[in-house]
DNA sequence: GATGAATGAGTGTTCATTCAT
DNA sequence: GATGAATGAACACTCATTCAT
């Protein structure tokens, strides 16, 4: 007899619950990868729960099982997807540290958040056109979440004395909008990949653009 | 008898459509600005003709005998605020050029975009968020016109080389990301001005972001 | 040239606003006909919009152009049947009065009462069964409705010293319950008409029961 | 080694059921407590069978190894209180004669009623308001009840001739009017008890109101 | 027997659009 | 041209019931 033939009722209960737990995850997972396709083609007013549903293969009560109504299955999508956004982010910078000290961060962060844009092209684009409901809510919007990312790297610089002058709010939002078209473009081209366009947004970024486009012709 | 009592049939008619060809024209100027009102306070989905119709004190049938649907009442908005600001951008850089042969366009290209949208920030509001329905449709969102504005300064840059190895169709893209940042911007705070906006974005546009951003530290 | 020829814009237009306002009140009419049909038959949660409209012959949408919601339609319909019940209670009391100075009310006031419920059978029973979602409430309970317009004619006996000892709110409800029952009654059974089953309960009320139903056998 | 120990397996099983039986019962009274006080709380249709089995602190499931649907659970609980309420006044009538021979019934009987019904008024209020879809019901309705125990003893009373040309069926309803509205009074105040009550009911329907009342003032 | 995740028919409500006046 | 009552397709959400574990 082994150990597995050896389980007395309490592990196999215990065993059940976890497979009837495992099982409940994969339906949520399922609906949120569901409601991402869908809400990413639709946007947030056009999206119908029965849609979600049915792409899950599921029935449309159990949506209301996993998520109170349309809403919170919309902003638990975002929410996840920041979540991620910023541990990828945060993993970005880690490795750098461990990679080499000292090496300047703008270039990393900006590779990174290009680099999960690209992965998560749909979420980004229902978190960019916002859907509707929340266009004016802030918290729901990608932008806002990058601004404070990259916030808080200025700061930092700030402190050095290397911003004298700048508002560092605005500079942030610039830098993300420049991020967000970005990937606005990726809804539209295929090129370049990430790399690329990090390459691109962080050149212009250093250099800002030739200079003969400021002078007198 | 005034010359008014002589006014015989023909011509009181003529009198007669000019005052209802007035008066429609007023009618669907107010149905414009009721329009504007309610899409930027509400998104394009919860905007409904009954509130559009109720603020511009008409009708709700009479919203239909100005605008085949809602989408056309959308569109024609946004239209009217795209060609308004072309005329806008071409306006500034006419002036430009009367006031002094070579001046650098771009600078009077993004300070032109500022102020028109410094004034119109609730048409910039409704085109940013898009609104759902519109999310996807190239041509009814600001990034596009304003890329194709400054597309067509690059591409006379680029034709006297002074852009080779950019991608301009990406960098109006970026530019398009710093200037739309910028209105966002203002939907939630109201300084700086629109000149104060555009310094701030030429700046970076110019130098790029102080040096030692980059550099090993 | 009669009047009617002679009608100007301005009575002509008060004629269509008649018209129109006349035909909405039908239609309103015609919902609350439908709406007390369908309460009456199913119940409060049994009644289903869609039903009613379909027995209206309109939209379901005309629905809510006339009632904001479900719980509006109920509450109308019982308001209005209440306010019609005090109309008549009270025009029989005023009858009374100019027939015969000093005629017992009691009296005419359940007869009364009988006559109209036995008219208005469907809407006394929507307000007896009450109909789950009011259950609770007082206000939509024909019984409190009964109970006070007879509270009101005892509390006058009671000023007079005719009702010494009693407790005139629980006497006004076992009144009401006598009637009610009554109506109840009707549910089931057609016998006897309004002024037999007034007759039966004025009996009871009067003499009570027969004595040797409280005297040892 | 107990007596316990060594039971046989016969015996181990046989007391293995009862412990099962007494279990299962114990589930099932648990949950008709539950339902009982949800269904008096919020009426019949918008009584969950969620919030009973979470107040019975068992799974959804379980209700259905108990009660085939709702309904049932409903009937049965009503059934169950009609039950007893039918043996307590059986009981009532039974301690009288063993007390006294030829005490009249009636006021014994509605002592018993006022006394049961005190005890179990959210029982009552259920069988009162009826929930909708029972409303029409006849034997859901404690109204029937009631009548029908009052019906018995009024056809005593009949037979001996001391009913003459009263409709006993309409009077038992009556009295059952009088009775249920008395009930209904407890659900809003608490005074009189039981024995108060029967007292005030009595003396209505012994005496009748005061004669005043019904003569020329 | 007990569980609770899954189901899906059913319903109240909204709102863009039409059309008789 | 202007009006606003009427329309009905569309959709979010509920909850009694089932069944695999």
């Amino acid at each position: 007899m082994n150990s597995n033939s050896q389980a007395n009722g309490q592990e196999q209960e215990r065993e059940g619950l976890a497979r009837v737990s495992r099982r409940r995850a994969r339906t949520r997972a399922e609906l949120l990868a569901a409601a991402r396709q869908v809400f990413a083609a639709r946007g947030y007013h056009d999206a119908s729960i029965a849609e979600i549903t049915e792409l899950a293969d599921v029935g449309v009560g159990t949506f209301y099982l996993h998520f109170r109504d349309k809403d919170e299955a919309f902003t638990t999508l975002l929410e996840e997807g920041f979540q991620q956004l910023r541990e990828q982010v945060t993993a970005a910078v880690q490795a750098s540290r461990e990679r080499r000290q000292g090496e300047p961060l703008l270039p990393v962060i900006v590779q990174a958040i290009f680099r999960h844009a690209y992965e998560q092209r749909n979420l980004f684009q229902i978190a960019l056109t916002g859907g509707g409901l929340f266009a004016h809510v802030r918290a729901f919007r990608v932008q806002n979440v990058l601004a404070e990312s990259l916030m808080r790297t200025l700061e930092a610089y700030q402190t050095q004395g290397l911003l004298e002058g700048y508002d560092i709010a605005l500079l942030a939002r610039f830098i993300t909008g420049v991020i967000t078209q970005g990937i606005v473009w990726w809804f539209e081209h295929d090129e370049p990949g990430p790399a690329g366009m990090a390459e691109q947004a962080l050149l212009l970024l250093r250099r800002g653009l030739p200079a003969p486009l400021f002078e007198e012709s």
